[in-house]
DNA sequence: CGTCCCTGACGAACACCGTTCTACTCAACG
DNA sequence: CGTTGAGTAGAACGGTGTTCGTCAGGGACG
């Protein structure tokens, strides 16, 4: 049995029964062996450059030069290597140390971050809203934003669903987004449109059945995507009162 | 060339530039003729029983009793058969006629009433993520949820942008919802956890790395399902006053 | 009535997907 | 030197969306 790569997915995750995990400290590859830090790599170049729908087993085979069954070793499943992915992305999110005075400020900053990361990685807020919550590159994100709550006075409960609510959106408005541009970039179809067709095609529905739409047109496409996302995420934080101030 | 499913697509869009429509009312097929009808009740039919990932154009082949070839001669896509999925979805949902003094609670309806669908086809949403905005049924929906909004004193282009959010975030709810709802019925695996078990495992977590989380295990997993969504969508709705009252 | 033609249905096939089976290489160890 | 076992792969299986070429059948027309 070569190791089986389950035993290595459940070392990334919260431990079900803690288990001292023997130590192996694999000392001098001689070539270029496959690791799962390398197969990392190769599913995060695919996804930067052609996108999460392009990330498959047998594309990061090719990357790195093998067959589709060589990942096998390494990589439990599909799932498995989306679980690789976010963490690795998820590695990257710095988090401030918590100011009770800027926690609103510090909140918005680490979601922002974590837009942009799912933005430059087209679609792979399709992997992370699907994850496993247990990974702990997730996991410590989410106390680092639980502690800008705590430190801002929401009370732990509320912190955990705000929590919740906040990225649950941050993941929807991202994968929209991603479908937005690249709808944009195959732009062969004429289901793409700019701002001003948008608005076009709004002012003649039928009045009758969409008077609202139809009069309100230009509002209704107004704003970028970052102003919507501002306006959201503002909507959500400011609902959020600090307990006994 | 087969009438050109194109055609019909996108008739049920908003139109691109307003064409008469050559009518053509066909009066009576004798014995089952496959229509975009009887795809889209198998398609519902499928997803309801089996989850949206088991949607495959194979299988809704299969239960009208032929070939997956066979419809194509009326959809465009697997995309169009989404879109032709979600457009008899929007179709269920009844709007009520605004009133200004109601406004929240018609808006939690409207909204309460699109998670139940979701939720009642699992998976769909997304679907309904990664829809085309210009689907006639969800242009309806929406023109009822603005009218809600405008009816409650909110500003057209505020009104839009919480239309957005609200749309957002319901889907994602739905879609992570029916995420655990799968890995609950595939019980074989062990990484489906009961609330003891969640709040056992945060608990058992390094203290140094994660104090909060540790700390305030059993508030992070409380809350049902729809409590966490009513938290949300307050949240989002409350935050919003109306322009001059 | 006979013929034509066009529309819808469909079987076969293509390229791709995740995953598994099996064989093979090759360094480490007794 | 012989054995072992982990890591690497090639081939294949069953699935997917989609296209191609064929074919039946019925309405239109001479």
């Amino acid at each position: 049995m070569p190791v089986d790569p389950r035993r290595h997915r459940a070392a990334r995750h919260a431990k079900p029964s803690a288990q001292p995990a023997a130590e192996a400290a694999a000392p001098a590859p001689r070539k270029k062996p496959i690791t799962v830090e390398r197969i990392t790599d190769a599913a995060l170049e695919v996804v930067a450059t052609e996108g999460y729908d392009a990330l498959t087993i047998r594309r990061v085979a090719a990357v790195l030069g093998t067959g589709p069954s060589s990942l096998y070793a390494h990589i439990v499943n599909k799932d498995d290597l989306d679980d690789l992915l976010i963490g690795r992305l998820y590695a990257g999110v710095v988090l401030p140390a918590p100011d009770p005075a800027a926690w609103r400020a510090q909140l918005l900053d680490v979601y922002a971050q974590i837009r942009d990361l799912y933005l430059a990685y087209p679609g792979v807020s399709r992997a992370a809203l699907a994850a496993v919550p247990t990974n702990l590159e997730t996991l410590r994100v989410g106390e680092g934003i639980l502690a800008i709550l705590l430190a801002g006075g929401i009370d732990p409960r509320t912190a955990g669903w705000a929590r919740d609510a906040l990225s649950l959106y941050v993941g929807a408005y991202a994968l929209e987004q991603s479908l937005v541009r690249r709808r944009r970039a195959e732009q062969d179809e004429e289901w793409v449109l700019s701002r001003e067709e948008v608005v076009e095609r709004f002012a003649a529905l039928p009045a009758e059945r969409f008077p609202h739409t139809r009069r309100h047109a230009a509002e209704l496409a107004s704003g970028t995507g970052p102003d919507r996302f501002a306006f959201a995420l503002g909507l959500l934080v400011d609902g959020l009162r600090p307990a006994a101030d």
